[in-house]
DNA sequence: CGATCAGTTCAATATTTTTTGAACAGAGAG
DNA sequence: CTCTCTGTTCAAAAAATATTGAACTGATCG
């Protein structure tokens, strides 16, 4: 009788660390974390990278993950690249080994802050230069119209400094 | 010399309101409302419409609205649906006319509390489930790696609760 | 009633985004 | 120097998402 190896991933018991396929525990925190990534816009793969390595005890090379998670060394490298980026995710290089590990940022206000100042801060920044183009057309429009349309830029703009406001607020909150 | 009908929605003077076609200033607003759009993961065309009507002095009818943006009626039609139901879009039954005509709801409050209640409150619904099923897995683990993972899902609960206590203060903080 | 208009729905299509995988670059090891 | 081992890049493929348009419902008008 030959193994099934297509089902290996689900029925390795929980106990054995594995070299590809996840255990019931980590497969629970990464769907956990791909669901996260969704709600904030992130493709699956960076929730998967994250999920693996925020429920792992020990720093996984960049070829564990892509067997573990059955995904291409490309994505991988790519997810992982973003989340260093953001700073969600550290290498901690190990002497022992000659390629790089990697270990999950843990702080809620280090990824909150990352996250904020790498994906949010840039549009609330372009979002100034609109608003002075905006405020020149509405101060051309004609004069039926004028009030009203002045009246909504102003709006926006009150809108763009709650906004830009409300960052370190947020920041803040997640901080301690 | 014929007229070149390939650039009258941007060669249409700002003061002539149109049945098709935007002007600079509506052209601006639609802009800026689709990248907020993007943003926040919505579709483009949300942008659009929610965008003119910002902008426009009147309320529009669905076929005002597809023609001036130049998107199917279907579209329109799913937009408005969409932002009827979080609330950013009301419909001023206008008795005049056969036809339903919108505009915008402007309050930066409902329009917070639509989108918080309707696109992130369900997500931190469900991950109360999520997190019980994974305590369970948690407590299961091999004793090598119980405290490790224990510490990660009681982690993960407080980021839980902190997000959820993040909602009302997000709504109050835009609220006035 | 039949005709027209306003609006919705949904399967097909188009577009955008993500993932893959093969080619490539650099860093040791032998 | 050459070979192998990590990791990156990017064009092409796949998957996910949004948009269209035609068929349909229901209302109002004549």
């Amino acid at each position: 009788m030959a193994l099934d190896t297509t089902e290996i991933t689900t029925r390795r018991p929980a106990s054995v660390p594995t070299l590809a396929g996840l255990n019931a525990l980590e497969a629970e925190a990464v769907d956990l974390f791909v669901g996260l990534a969704q709600v904030v816009g992130l493709p699956k793969s960076i929730g998967q990278i994250y999920g693996l390595l925020y429920i792992s005890t020990a720093a996984l090379s960049l070829d564990d993950i892509a067997g573990r998670l059955d995904i291409s060394k490309g994505s991988a490298s790519q997810g992982l690249k973003f989340l260093r980026s953001t700073g969600a995710v550290r290498s901690c290089d190990d002497h022992e080994s000659r390629c790089d590990h990697y270990e999950a940022e843990t702080g809620l206000r280090a990824l909150a802050t990352g996250f904020l100042k790498e994906q949010i801060e840039p549009h609330i920044k372009s979002g100034e230069g609109r608003l002075v183009r905006l405020k020149r057309l509405a101060a051309a429009a004609p004069a039926s119209e004028r009030a009203h349309v002045v009246q909504r830029v102003k709006q926006l703009e009150t809108w763009h400094s709650r906004a830009a406001g409300l960052l370190p607020l947020l920041i803040r909150f997640l901080g301690k």
